[in-house]
RNA sequence: GCCCCCGUAGCCCAACCGGCAGAGGCAGGGCCCUUAAAAGGCUCAGAGUGUGGGUUCGAGUCCCACCGGGGGUACCA
């Protein structure tokens, strides 16, 4: 679009092309001077000097994974956005830790290795290379040095290395912290600490020994039921399950089987993962999910007495957030897997008249559990959760006892109750719950209301505040009659503790992390296993290195056979998987453990690896994590990287991982800091037009022309009208736009002020590719500002600079700076333009008090035209390192303000008074405009009300 | 169903502790430059803030209800 021949173009404008030339000279002389490495206090990175008496910041991005295709011009908003704040507090003159690693490990490239047999590693740095290219080409002031692969080695070693330090540790309760699993052999054999069983240490055998350590580290293998997939032949995540039960990729049954895997015992930090919330300055939405998803709630374990077919008196355990309304318990509900249940259930049915859908119409309470377990057996938890709300269930023909009042209340299972959670048990009370009322309503059970629900109160379950009714029982003298929902809480639990029948309880939604894929591109475990179990390999045979395989794939099966047995990949290597080692007592036979973590293992801590990149010895140097992370201030900092910066999709996941892993190393002593990223900052999406034909089929967006019908706007694709919707950037939408696109027909600089400009950077937007222009036209401006566009002399001028421009150029500088503070790139663009669109109404030459802080002020975000202009300018030195321009306070105060001037809410005049004048002058101005006194017409003001600064109003 | 976020000009967005609804950009109109067009320059117009109430001297901003859009979560006892 530009320079054809024949076209008569300023010659030395700012164009494409130039920009082009531009950027790749200025990003060629940053790489050479090396001005964004950023030292550390100690290691191989250390200058000691350079740091001192400088202030440090640590701005982070959530690192990417490198796919085949690239980046699109959505990935690098939140990239620039740091880029930019790095940029502005490296010229405020901290140090500044700014790079970019790689979450490269994860099933795409394994699936892409599967299909054309080529090594995983070849894609992954493939493509690692490409984006390093497209964010060289962006401009970003990375510290190169810094950048880390989660598939490096020399990274993972690491990675491997704080998964041993979870397997050594154990979580002490009354300490309520992590320690080594060998201060707790330690007290069991100095009798410190009773063992499970209670016999001396002394006296149990190795394997017990074993047993007793295993079952309490951080890292344990347990059966736990995940979701296996044959149709993939791996287990699934969670989040890689669909909400229909299917598998994400592929769309493949997915199945609930017991396996062995790896736990990580993030259960034992749910408190402080919680409490830590407090901390740390993070979005509250994010805030409220990771609350929600660790899901502590406050209650009582109840036991309700039950007796056994076997006339052996049991006791049924219930879980309930409210045991206030204990005594509007009428039935109880057990999960249809709960061990009770068998025991139970009686041979014949007690009564003869029961209710059909009580027994489902069979013989025995033993048929009719065995038929109702078969009705729901096939089904998956998720496939439960999937079909009607309906209740369904079977009453087991057992009574058990409310130990408030003594009443006989039926015990049924229902899946409406599962295993999983509490104690698998429930009490059923309608009255305050609307699952329970739903199915007393269709099993005809009693309604006991103990909350009063307020008058007019029309609804089924009452589950607000009000005062207790119908809970005393005069045989026992308890009574929580009259008491809100908080005191009779409180009454219930130290009634119940006091008879035995129950006590306080904590519980919570989160479980353990399930730490094993049966996948190939992951992290080994270092791990082998003798007969007994699991051991660690020893620190310094760390990495266990991922080796060759013959074949990627784990081992497929008919998508349908939910029987079959997960083949990792990495049990097909088997001179690896068999090994012998000398562990300490010669040399033995071990096998490997052949599953690979989960991908969110590697950017679990890469932030401390930032810190120190290249140390042999260890994670990171205490010196290094302490200068870049620790605690800031005295108040009650908990240390991490200043600002994060991510999207919202890693809400739970990886940020729970990450806080996670980080508390069990700051428990070991390895960090200082307790939380891993101090402030959290959420970029919004940026969305692209994308169209569908007349069938709903999306076609190439980039195909398609706008054209005004009748006024309207009408797009076309091959001359068809297509209908425009906005969506997600991706293959499947047809809308992709890159960066490389944008460079090439704006530049970097153009891109990066554009993508900047379009709002807030927490906010979602749309992409428009022809507003782009409207940056393209700033940099021209400015440009030509400094630059005569016919000759490519300079515009400057040593003359001082007139009142209003200087006073606009100080509130501009003021501006931009609080602006670049609080992330709103856009107002500062804003001002920037503002200021230089004065400049080019200022007929002259541009005086270098404006220009010089100009380029200063758009530095950040235009990093390469503004070193050009800084060059042109006169100077020698790259302005990475510049002093930001600073706003002299005298230029800032108004000698005079207008205020208008309000009567009965309507402006009626406009007075001029010193910016200093004192209330009772600018009231008596107000009264004695013309245009005021005409309002009045002689009215006396019932109010005058002087905002200083701002306006005044007059009341009539 | 429940929880959270967002609704300002044709579009993207500003508006500080409640104080004259407009900083900036895109698109649109007009003019200049040009043989012409593109690019460029100058300039103009354009909402009363999703709806309905309330608090206030004063509401885009605070409160309540509703409508629309986005996200999270879903038998969690």
């Amino acid at each position: 679009m530009s320079e054809q021949p024949g076209v008569t173009e300023a010659p030395f404008r700012y164009t494409p092309a130039r920009a082009a030339e531009i950027e790749t000279k200025w990003q060629e002389r940053w790489r050479k001077e090396r001005v964004y490495e950023a030292p550390n206090p100690a290691g191989s990175l250390a200058e000691p000097e350079a740091i001192r008496g400088r202030p440090k910041f640590f701005v982070q991005d959530m690192f990417p994974y490198p796919s085949g295709d690239g980046m699109h011009v959505g990935h690098p908003l939140g990239y620039v956005g740091t880029d930019v704040l790095a940029r502005y507090m490296r010229m405020r003159g901290y140090n500044v830790l700014h790079t970019m690693g790689f979450d490269a490990f994860g099933l795409p490239a394994e699936q892409y290795a599967v299909q054309t047999g080529q090594h995983p590693r070849i894609t992954t740095e493939r493509n690692i290379a490409a984006i390093r290219r497209q964010l060289a080409m962006l401009g970003m002031g990375h510290d190169t040095r810094r950048s880390v692969e989660t598939t490096d080695p020399k990274y993972y070693k690491w990675t491997q290395w704080i998964f041993l330090r979870l397997f050594h540790s154990f979580y002490d309760a009354e300490q309520d912290r992590a320690r080594p699993v060998t201060d707790l052999v330690a007290e069991y054999e100095s009798g410190v600490r009773a063992t499970p069983d209670g016999r001396p240490w002394a006296e149990l055998t190795e394997p017990e020994r074993r047993a007793v350590v295993d079952g309490q580290r951080l890292a344990y293998v347990s059966d736990v039921p995940v979701n296996w997939c044959p149709g993939l032949g791996t287990v699934l995540s969670n989040e890689e399950v669909t909400s229909e039960g299917r598998s994400e990729r592929g769309n493949f049954p997915v199945f609930r089987r017991s396996l062995g895997q790896w736990m990580l015992r993030i259960t034992a930090y749910a408190d402080r993962l919680t409490d830590d919330l407090d901390l740390i300055d993070w979005p509250e939405p994010i805030r409220v999910m990771q609350r929600n998803w660790i899901g502590r709630s406050h209650g009582a374990n109840v036991t309700f007495p039950v007796d056994t077919a076997d006339g052996e008196r049991r006791g049924i355990e219930v879980f309930t957030t409210r045991p206030d309304t204990l005594f509007g318990a009428t039935f109880m509900v057990l999960a249809p897997e709960h061990p009770l249940v068998d025991e139970i259930t009686p041979a014949a049915w007690p009564e003869d008249e029961l209710p059909g859908q009580w027994t489902n119409g069979a013989a025995t309470p033993a048929e009719a559990v065995r038929g109702y377990r078969a009705s729901i057996g096939g089904k998956s938890d998720i496939e439960r959760q999937v079909e009607s709300r309906e209740k369904t269930g079977v009453f087991t023909g057992a009574y058990a006892v409310n130990p408030v009042n003594g009443a006989r209340i039926p015990v049924f299972v229902a899946d409406y109750v599962l295993l999983g959670y509490g104690t698998g048990a429930i009490m059923a009370v309608p009255g305050q719950d609307e699952r329970d009322w739903a199915f007393a309503e269709q099993y005809r059970l009693p309604i006991v209301r103990t909350v009063q629900p307020p008058a007019g109160f029309d609804g089924k379950a009452y589950v607000g505040e009000g005062p207790a009714v119908n809970s005393t029982n005069p045989e026992t003298g308890l009574s929580l009659d009259g008491l809100g929902i908080e005191d009779a809480k409180e009454r219930i639990i130290a009634w119940l503790e006091e008879q035995g029948h129950g006590s306080g309880t904590v519980t919570y939604k989160l479980r353990d992390w399930l730490f094993s894929r049966q996948r190939y591109w992951g992290e080994p475990f270092p791990i082998v296993f003798d007969e007994h179990g699991p051991i660690a390999v020893p620190g310094d045979q760390l990495p266990v290195e991922l080796p060759d395989v013959p074949e990627y794939a784990p081992k497929t099966y008919d998508p349908d056979d939910a029987d079959s047995e997960p083949v990792a990949p990495l049990s097909r290597a088997t001179d690896w998987v068999n090994v012998t080692l000398d562990l300490g007592d010669g040399p033995k036979q071990y096998r490997r453990e052949t599953n690979t973590m989960p991908n969110w293992a590697g950017s679990c801590w890469y932030e401390l690896r930032y810190a120190d990149p290249d140390n042999d010895e260890i994670f990171c140097d205490p010196a290094n994590e302490a200068y870049w992370m620790g605690p800031q201030g005295d108040g009650d900092h908990a240390g991490g990287v200043d600002l994060y910066i991510g999207g919202v999709e890693h809400a739970v996941l990886h940020l729970l991982y990450a806080r996670f892993w980080h508390k069990v190393l700051y428990d070991l002593g390895h960090v200082s800091s307790r939380e891993p990223f101090h402030r959290l900052v959420n970029q919004g999406y940026i969305q692209a037009p994308a169209y569908t034909d007349a069938r709903g089929v999306y076609v190439p967006a980039a195909e398609v022309e706008e054209v005004t019908r009748d006024g309207e706007p009408v797009f076309l694709y091959q001359g068809q009208p297509v209908n425009r919707e906005f969506g997600k950037i991706g293959k499947s939408l047809k809308n992709v736009i890159t960066p490389d696109d944008m460079c090439e027909q704006y530049g970097a600089d153009t891109f990066r002020v554009y993508e900047m400009s379009m709002g807030p950077l927490v906010a979602s937007k749309p992409w428009e590719t022809r507003a782009v222009v409207g940056a393209q036209r700033l940099l021209q401006r400015v440009w030509r500002s400094v630059v005569d566009e016919q000759t490519g002399e300079s515009r400057i001028t040593d003359e001082p600079a007139g009142p209003e421009l200087r006073n606009a150029l100080h509130r501009a500088i003021a501006g931009v700076r609080t602006d670049y503070e609080g992330l709103r790139f856009n107002t500062a663009i804003a001002k920037v333009t503002e200021l230089n669109n004065l400049l080019t109404q200022t007929p002259g030459d541009t005086p270098r008090e404006v220009a010089e802080p100009l380029v200063l002020l758009l530095a950040p975000v235009a990093p390469h035209v503004a070193e050009e202009l800084w060059e042109r300018l006169g100077h020698d030195e790259s302005l990475v390192h510049a002093p930001f321009p600073e706003a002299d306070p005298r230029y800032l105060v108004a000698e005079t303000v207008v205020y208008p001037v309000q009567v009965a809410k309507k402006v009626r005049g406009r007075i001029e008074v010193p910016a200093d004048a004192a209330e009772d002058a600018v009231r008596e101005a107000a009264l004695a405009d013309e245009g005021v006194r005409r309002a009045l017409a002689g009215r006396e003001p019932r109010k005058v009300i002087v905002v200083p600064g701002r306006m005044v109003s007059i009341v009539v």
